[in-house]
DNA sequence: ATACTTTTGTGTACAAACTACACATAATGA
DNA sequence: TCATTATGTGTAGTTTGTACACAAAAGTAT
């Protein structure tokens, strides 16, 4: 079909965790179609680059964050859902930690900013239901891949971790019994650092061990909360 | 970006299972580029039709198929991975029954065929890395998700369910142990009827039923094998 | 028809994993 | 120094997983 006019696209959900809030980041459309509303960031992909690398370059001209986990979604491809014309877009799905925070707009933003997932603003185009994917995927994903650390400080104390679980999967757990399976897990390494978040009894430090994690994968040992 | 030139491809790796085999559906390509080689089925996206109907619609055109699950697999967009120049393709993952094995070649394809997955031909473009990633998935998927009867006829013995699972996760399963906790799932009915292939004990015959699988699913009550 | 072969169908004992649960420790702040 | 707050740890009871063998119902060969 050489008279196909389909454009490509991509979008990228990108996820942040601080204190028991997970945010996704938003920008505002400077341009129509959607002027002034809220979306996913993203946008076309150029003709010599891949998808990864147009999900980055978009990334950082409109919101200049520093993305630290990045896998593909999903591809929606409804002949409906751009205004614009048939626009198909592969979803990524990111990963930020706490201190690559900062977000600065530009280029098609208007406006960059962080959002509880229980309190998203109206969305353009089918944003809302990419969303909703990729807020699936991070439930479902964090309980079968080490991907929960990518949104913690590299270093974390084990406190951290269990509420971020607990946030994710919306239910409490039991202090000593997901301790005692993280642990045995063995792809955590305990430093010899302590940290005191005000009162309380200072916490140890730890440290997720990806190459140990990679090792045990190769032998068949899976990852499982 | 107006003068974006990407074309857009859907490609579908469509799993077939009899007696022990686990094939795949393959096409000989009929033009250039990869003239006379293997190929999985598919083809350029319409227009105004959205990815699911293209993928229908490639498969029929080509192999004459009646597909039983569909579902997205990945989308593949490196810049080299097509000779005519960019083209992105989002590739799908079908499984069909035993009695819709029947295929047709026809347009694009010379020839079709069911490869068994240790016995494959040489492939075209990027579609061995593709199958790679569709074998994966239903490797992974069979035990977490019922799409394991799709590959078999409707009503099925137990033991084929259960060659079904020995084939695809490539080891032994205890008969007695794989029983009780596949039907401890409650989501097979036991129908009064038996069939007997040649020697040996006639078997009963199940049935998955997806009704009572989707309100299982929906009270958290979740399918693993 | 009888004995042999083939495949289906079933229970139990032991091991491993999961779950529920409470108190001491080390810090801060009044 | 006393109250408050958060971290760190073990055990008993329950549930789930695993290993394993023999009877039942059919076909096949003599």
């Amino acid at each position: 079909m050489s008279n196909q006019s389909i454009k490509l696209s991509v979008d990228a959900v990108v996820f942040g965790y601080e204190e028991g809030n997970i945010s996704v980041l938003l920008i505002k459309r400077k341009y129509e179609p959607f002027k002034g509303e809220w979306a996913i960031p993203g946008g076309f992909v150029l003709n010599e680059e891949s998808l990864e690398e147009a999900v980055e370059r978009e990334l950082h001209e409109e919101t200049g964050i520093k993305i630290n986990y990045l896998e593909q979604l999903y591809t929606f491809g409804k002949p409906s859902r751009d205004p614009r014309g048939r626009v198909v877009s592969v979803a990524y799905f990111g990963l930020v930690r706490p201190n690559a925070y900062k977000i600065v707009a530009s280029t098609d933003a208007e406006q960059v900013q962080w959002f509880n997932i229980n309190e998203l603003p109206k969305l353009s185009f089918d944003h809302k239901e990419i969303l909703k994917a990729a807020i699936e995927r991070l439930q479902g994903k964090i309980t079968y891949e080490p991907i929960g650390f990518e949104l913690l400080d590299k270093k974390f104390p084990f406190s951290d971790l269990e509420k971020l679980y607990t946030t994710l999967l919306g239910r409490d757990i039991d202090r000593r019994n997901f301790r005692k399976k993280m642990v045995g897990l063995n792809v955590l390494d305990e430093l010899d650092e302590k940290v005191s978040k005000g009162s309380g009894r200072p916490a140890n430090l730890f440290q997720f061990n990806p190459k140990r994690y990679f090792q045990l994968k190769e032998e068949g040992i899976i990852f499982e909360i």
